[in-house]
RNA sequence: GUCCCGGUAGCUCAGUUGGACAGAGCAGCGGUCUUCUAAAUCGCAGGUCAGUGGUUCGAAUCCACUCCGGGACGCCA
């Protein structure tokens, strides 16, 4: 049996890649070392497990025929201890030259990867990566707008603190600007008014002062414009001019109180303080049961910049950085390649969200220390986000200091969530869909379907398995597939239990772990772990395959911050258990050694699949 | 108008730095439970990869143009 720690730690692709690497410098002495030898997974598994296509760029540099360029190859190739020979028959089609691994060499490289590690080493030099993830607003209730943000957001965060580097969350929480001056000044007024008591004050209230709160003060200036436009007459002016001078004040009432916030006026920052509270405390309850790692520590609220946005942009402007235009402040981006200007102060003197944001690139690269900073935001602010990123290289605000190269700002772009009809999902009425609201209906159509498949659970457990079923239901949704694009929400298609869907992979993680609670009751004991792993089987070995390719794949994420490969990765594997799982028994295993040997796979399979279920930040079971 | 993102089987989606006849799931048809959770598994059927042209030994993948859908475009956040 071959010594895992000669062939590469655990991964067959860097074992082969260097004894073909080897191979070919044998066979064409003029090729430089770096010559990648293309060794990838066979996608037939007939064929074999992997192949090299090294014979292709070899023949055409060379001026002779793949296959001649791979016989050259073979001819030199050593593969001992690792696959099966390699003959003339394993050059196929245009110059493929297929590998088998062999069965002992699985069992070896599936030893070394049967650690609390699962084959994933830390990083020799860990990065600080900030994450900018869920983005809720104070006095608004957290919608499915908020889910992906969320989701995805704490999924790459995991992903990343499993690699091994410091993760630093950032809740982007809208709590400043005029919008939260108006319900300030709205609940002030309500409550000095006696109607509402601030003590018992809770969210969906809150929600509907910001809501009225918005509607007085935007009354209908467009409407006076236009009756004025058109002559509609004297009346029809005075009543809109009416509402108008309404809002007129309402506004006014509320840019005061902006100022006072500005100011830190105690009575006024108490009103705005308990807004905050009763807000964050319903979102991150909401996280929670989302089982999305945002705490309030995470949050770093647009207020938190507040102080920050008058010298930075003092500092800008120093530096001819940003310079005027129309009155306005921009910095221009042409050079960067974007035609957009990026304005960071208005002519009335007013800040924006880009300046905001700027700001928080600056605190998260500077102070934070952040070598990269991931967002997890829509992708209706690709713009938006290219110009801060642009903006912020710019004033050097993206390289730390001392650093030789900037930080990496990377835009998890996400679409959006649709409803049936293929518009953005909202209820009947037109409104934002409370999260809440979605997570119950889907616990509860969940709570049906446990029932009915499994009727033994007492009503405790029914509950656990229904909350976790149903989360695990839209969260598993919402990461499967290719984040950039739009999907459509349907609880029907999601809570399905066979498919790619977050149930049948609980479903899977249940199976690989009731084997060992079958195991107890017969009076197996725990011999099997250190039992030698025997690969022979056809579906022992697809399942060593998928099993070795799990660091590869976190990995993949990690750079590619693409969830949903994982989400595939973890289908695979569920499906190569159960292939197995059908085909070769294990607790009638025809001897002790072999019941022993696939003990430990489905162990194996089991750390496995529930890591990956971790990273993804899905829930799991021990039954259902 | 400019820019960005999508378009793959009836439906929902994968498709790694270009590689073998394009893969799953659902829906349809047909096998497999006295045996480790059948919420499973095995098989059949189903595709001009939006279109045209180009690069290449080789293109769903790269380039150009066109069509369709969505989004964003300095004084909201």
């Amino acid at each position: 049996m071959p010594d895992p720690s000669d062939i590469a730690a655990y991964d067959p692709v860097r074992a082969l890649a260097e004894r073909f690497a080897a191979a070919v410098r044998a066979a064409f002495p003029q090729v430089d070392a770096g010559f990648d030898p293309l060794i990838t997974a066979t996608k037939n598994p007939a064929l074999g497990d992997f192949q090299s296509n090294a014979a292709m760029p070899l023949g055409k540099r060379f001026g002779m025929s793949p296959r001649d360029a791979a016989t050259k190859i073979i001819g030199q190739l050593d593969l001992a201890g690792l696959a099966e020979p390699v003959t003339a028959s394993s050059i196929a089609g245009p110059g493929f030259i297929n590998i088998r691994l062999r069965g002992d060499t699985l069992a070896a490289l599936l030893t070394a990867i049967d650690t609390p590690g699962l084959g994933i080493a830390p990083p020799a030099a860990p990065r600080t990566v900030v994450v900018d993830l869920c983005g809720v607003n104070i006095a608004k209730e957290m919608h499915v707008g908020h889910l992906r943000a969320t989701v995805i957001g704490d999924a790459l965060a995991r992903t990343l603190e499993r690699l091994g580097h410091r993760v630093i969350r950032q809740n982007h929480v809208g709590d400043w600007g005029l919008p939260i001056a108006m319900v300030t000044a709205k609940l002030d007024a309500e409550t000095r008014a006696g109607r509402i008591d601030t003590g018992t004050l809770d969210l969906p209230t809150l929600t509907r002062l910001y809501r009225s709160a918005q509607a007085e003060c935007a009354r209908d200036l467009r409407g006076l414009e236009a009756v004025r436009r058109f002559g509609l007459g004297p009346k029809a002016e005075a009543e809109l001019g009416e509402q108008v001078a309404g809002a007129e004040a309402a506004m006014a009432r509320a840019k005061d109180t902006l100022l006072r916030l500005q100011a830190g006026d105690p009575a006024t920052v108490a009103v705005w303080r308990r807004i905050y509270d009763v807000t964050m405390t319903a979102c991150l309850a909401v996280c929670a049961r989302l089982h999305a790692r945002v705490r309030a520590e995470d949050s770093a609220g647009e207020s938190s910049y507040a102080a920050e946005l008058e010298p930075m942009v003092a500092d800008l402007v120093r530096r001819g950085i940003a310079e005027e235009s129309d009155g306005a402040l921009v910095i221009r981006l042409d050079e960067l390649g974007i035609d957009v200007p990026c304005l960071i102060r208005k002519a009335d003197g007013g800040y924006l969200y880009a300046t905001t944001d700027m700001a928080a690139v600056r605190r998260r690269v500077q102070n934070l220390g952040a070598a990269r900073v991931i967002y997890a935001v829509g992708s209706t602010q690709l713009l938006h986000l290219r110009q801060v990123f642009a903006a912020s290289a710019k004033a050097g605000y993206a390289t730390p200091p001392g650093a030789a190269a900037p930080a990496s700002l990377e835009h998890a772009a996400f679409g959006s969530v649709l409803g049936d009809d293929g518009r953005p999902f909202k209820t009947r009425s037109g409104d934002n869909v409370r999260l809440e609201d979605l997570l119950d209906e889907a616990v509860e159509r969940a709570g049906r379907v446990v029932a009915e498949k499994n009727p033994g659970h007492s009503p405790q457990e029914r509950r656990e398995i229904a909350e976790a079923v149903g989360i695990a239901a839209i969260k598993y949704t919402d990461l499967s597939t290719d984040r950039i694009k739009d999907y459509v929400f349907r609880f029907d298609r999601m809570l399905a239990f066979e498919g790619n869907t977050g149930p049948y992979l609980l479903y899977a993680l249940v199976r690989t772990r009731s084997i060992f609670r079958k195991g107890g009751e017969r009076g197996i004991g725990g011999g099997w772990r250190s039992a030698p792993l025997r690969i022979e089987h056809p579906a022992e070995k697809a399942l060593a395959l998928a099993l070795l390719r799990y660091p590869g794949v976190v990995k993949s994420v990690g750079d590619s911050l693409e969830p949903h490969r994982l989400c595939q990765y973890a289908y695979d594997l569920a499906g190569a258990f159960s292939t197995f799982f059908d085909a070769c028994p294990v607790l009638q295993a025809p001897d002790d050694a072999t019941r022993d040997a696939r003990l430990r796979l489905c162990d194996l399979t089991a750390r496995v699949l529930a890591d990956a279920l971790g990273v993804l930040g899905l829930p799991t079971l021990e039954r259902m």
